[in-house]
Parts: C-alpha cells; structure tokens; sequence
DNA sequence: CATTTAGGTAACAATTTAATAACCTTATAA
DNA sequence: TTATAAGGTTATTAAATTGTTACCTAAATG
C-alpha cells in the first residue's frame, strides 16, 4: 500500500465529483474520478484505490452492482466501499450493508463530514511497515526474530538480534559505541567495557566475520564488503 | 480476539440496552451492558469488546469522554467505538469521528440498520485471516473450534485453542510474552509467571513438540520446522 | 451429589543468556 | 620500532528465563 491512501470516486454527476474531489485533495488523498459504473470496475483494478465512493444512481452499472463485482473479487476484499445516494431508504441502506458495503452516507452531505467519515474509515485499514530488511544476503526480520542468510535460518539470542537489528537497519552507517550502549541497553544500566565486543564475536561466529566491520575509536557497522 | 464477537452497549436507558442487547444476541453476539460511563470504561477493560456502542449523554462520563480515555489506551486501539446518539448535529458529529469514534448512529434507529451497520463494522476486523489456517500439516478452524492434525481431529481445552489460535494467525511470528496476556488474558486479570508456558506444554503434548518454538526472553511462534 | 475438566499456581529443575575477568592481538602514533 | 590504546578471545559465573510436575479450586457434567 502506498503512503498517501487512495480514494475512488463515481459519480455521474459532474459537479459531485469536482466538489468531493476537491474536498478530498485538500486533505492529501490521492483522487481518482469514474463518471458510471464500469468506468469505476476499470479504474479500481487500474488504481487499486483503497477507498471506493460509488453513487447508487449511475447509468450502465448501479453502484450496488458495482459492489457486488468487486466484491466476488479476492483482490477488493480488503477494499473500503461506501455508497453516497440520494435514496434514504432503509431497505437499500440495509441491502448494500449486507452486500458488503462499508458504509452508507445519504446526500445531501456536508463535505466536513463525508471527510471526517473517509479519515474514520481509512484509519482502520491497516499500514504494514516492512519488517524485513536486507542487506546483501541477509535478511533480517523483525517480525520472526531471525536472521535469514541466504536461504537459512541463523538463530541469534536476543541481545545480539538486537544488536544486528539496529546497525543493519541503516546498513553502512557506524554507530558509537556509545550509541549502541543507549539503544540496546538503555541509559540506566551499565555494562562494563567488552560486554559489545564480546556480543559482536559471537554474532560474527554466527553470520560469518565479514558482516560487521570495527571502525577503531568509534564503533561498528554493518557492510557487506 | 475471541471466537464470538463482544459489543459493550452503554445506555442509561434500561429500555434501548434491552431491545439493542435483545436485536444482538439474537444474531450470535456476546453482549455486555453498563448503565453509564464509568461503568462502561470498567466494564470495557474487564471484558474487552470488539465494539463498543455508545449513549452521548449519560450521568457521570458521557460518550465522548469514555471515548477519549478509551482512546489514549493502546489496549483499545483496536476496539470499535460507535456513538448511538439523540444529538443529530453535524458538528457534534465531526467531532465524534475526530476523536476517534468509527461510526455515529442517530436515535431513532430501527434493529434492522443497527445491526447491519454492526455487522459491516465487524467484517472488518474479523477479516484478520481466514478463518481457517494450514500451517504444515495442521488446519486451525476458528469457526468450528477444532484444530486437524493429518486429518485427526485434536481437542484442545478453550485457553489452548485461543492460545493456538492466535500464534497460528500469523504463523512464524513471534508473539511477546506480554501481547499473549493481553490478547488472550486481557488487561485486567493477572495471571502468574508460569500459566503461559504451562498452557504451552499442553499444547506442545497434544499437537506434538514441534509446533510452537520458544524464542527466550521475547515470547513464542507457531511455525512448522 | 459425585465426578470430571479447565485453568491456574507453587516449587523446583533445566536451560539459555549475558556479563565479566583475564589475557591476547593488532593498529597506530611518537 | 615500540609503547599504547583499542579491540578480540575465551572460559567462567551469575542471572534470567523457561520447562515440568504435582496439586488446588471452581465450574461444568452427568
């Protein structure tokens, strides 16, 4: 997923989509209008849109049919769908629910509160930082608490993943001792003068000695030479 | 998160928490009450809802305010919040949703929109993985409650099954000591030191040794060797 | 009402991790 | 070149963490 969300808008209405697009730029979405129904299917797979706005009312495919194609498709199910209509009618509003919908807004709608309502919905979806970093062959992840080399698993205690996490998660860049002292064991304990060295041997017994080079009188980093 | 959703309704009408309370068992839900804010705040850390419907107005916190607190408390970061309100303005409104609020309902509300809009906010955050898991040559079936080992079925007690259901919801990654507590425990109930890794060894005696990997001083993983 | 089961705890054993002391090696500046 | 400071190595020990068993209580079961 990209970092400035995506938001799909279809509307026939020329006016609605100029004036919710307008609206929605401000806030720094990225916008991407549909003037009918299969305009909007072409565009959503086109655009992977994180959030679909789909008028009820559009000539060729309805809205709620548009709704119901994305929805039979694996690749929308994670998809944020509302429906905007003029038709306040609580059987529709109940149907489209039912047929997947996220949400259902009645016009006519103040801009401020369609957009507190895309920020309420966009908020849930979920933003995945990379939790795997690289760096030559190794893989090191967060997520998992390994260090892949290559295709293999090499287990690390925890201080020296740790450790290999943080001079590998800017790979190149020497980090102090001092530094390294504070972000792994905190300012308040104290740790005697080989208790770094040591952990880095044992890393380095682990994942081979050309990981992480010493830089003499200022610290390590970790390079793949 | 538990196999069957928990909605938290706080109302200090005895009258709109039965007839809701009475619309959401009926389709399945576990629902709690609480008569006004503290009680709801309380009541919310004891039981951990998936979501929460809330009355603006009631005596001492109102809507807004259990809100807010709940808001500032990572453990509720997750948690639905829906304001089921009199108060049909739009600022009020754009508030609620500013403040972390997913969802406003407006009084008067049939069971019919309620419970479709309850069961479009559930959608989503049940969609946290299929609910059924393969991993190696096990199948977790949320739904039925049952894992399948090689086409046996395995009984696991309810604190096994959700201890096995949540590490295999992600399998591979390594789950804190601390977030197994709050997923499966919760906040408000202490358990001692040991009672994780007692349940582990149940486990690991009735699905086999190699499933779950202990990954010291950080927590366990569900992972197939 | 007896029996079983789930879930938790205490006590102790086993294991792993991490720190340190003591000593060794290497690079570099005087 | 040699003294010196910085870092490398190893074994040992202490501390932290997890594993295991037996046992207790409350709730469910029949």
């Amino acid at each position: 997923m990209s970092i400035t969300k995506k938001i799909l808008i279809a509307d026939d209405e020329p006016d609605i989509l100029e004036i919710l697009s307008f609206n929605l730029k401000g806030e720094g979405y990225e916008v991407i209008t549909a003037k009918n129904g299969d305009e909007a299917i072409d565009k959503a797979k086109a655009f992977k849109p994180d959030l679909i706005i789909l008028d009820m009312m559009m000539p060729g495919k309805n809205g709620m049919e548009v709704c119901n194609i994305l929805r039979t498709q694996s690749a929308f199910a994670g998809t944020l769908i509302v429906f905007l209509t003029a038709i306040n009618d609580e059987n529709t509003e109940i149907k489209s629910l039912e047929n997947g919908a996220d949400d259902y807004l009645t016009k006519p709608i103040s801009p401020k509160v369609l957009l507190s309502k895309v920020s309420s919905l966009l908020r849930r979806i979920k933003t995945e930082g990379p939790s795997i970093v690289t760096v030559g062959d190794f893989e090191i992840d967060r997520e998992r608490f390994i260090v892949v080399f290559k295709g293999t698993e090499i287990i690390l205690a925890r201080k020296e993943f740790e450790l290999v996490a943080l001079l590998a998660s800017k790979p190149g860049k020497v980090f102090l001792r001092n530094e390294i002292l504070n972000r792994i064991w905190g300012t308040e304990v104290i740790v005697g003068d080989r208790t770094i060295d040591v952990h880095i041997r044992k890393i380095r017994q682990k994942l081979g000695e050309d990981c992480i080079s010493t830089v003499k009188g200022v610290g390590y980093k970790f390079e793949i030479s």
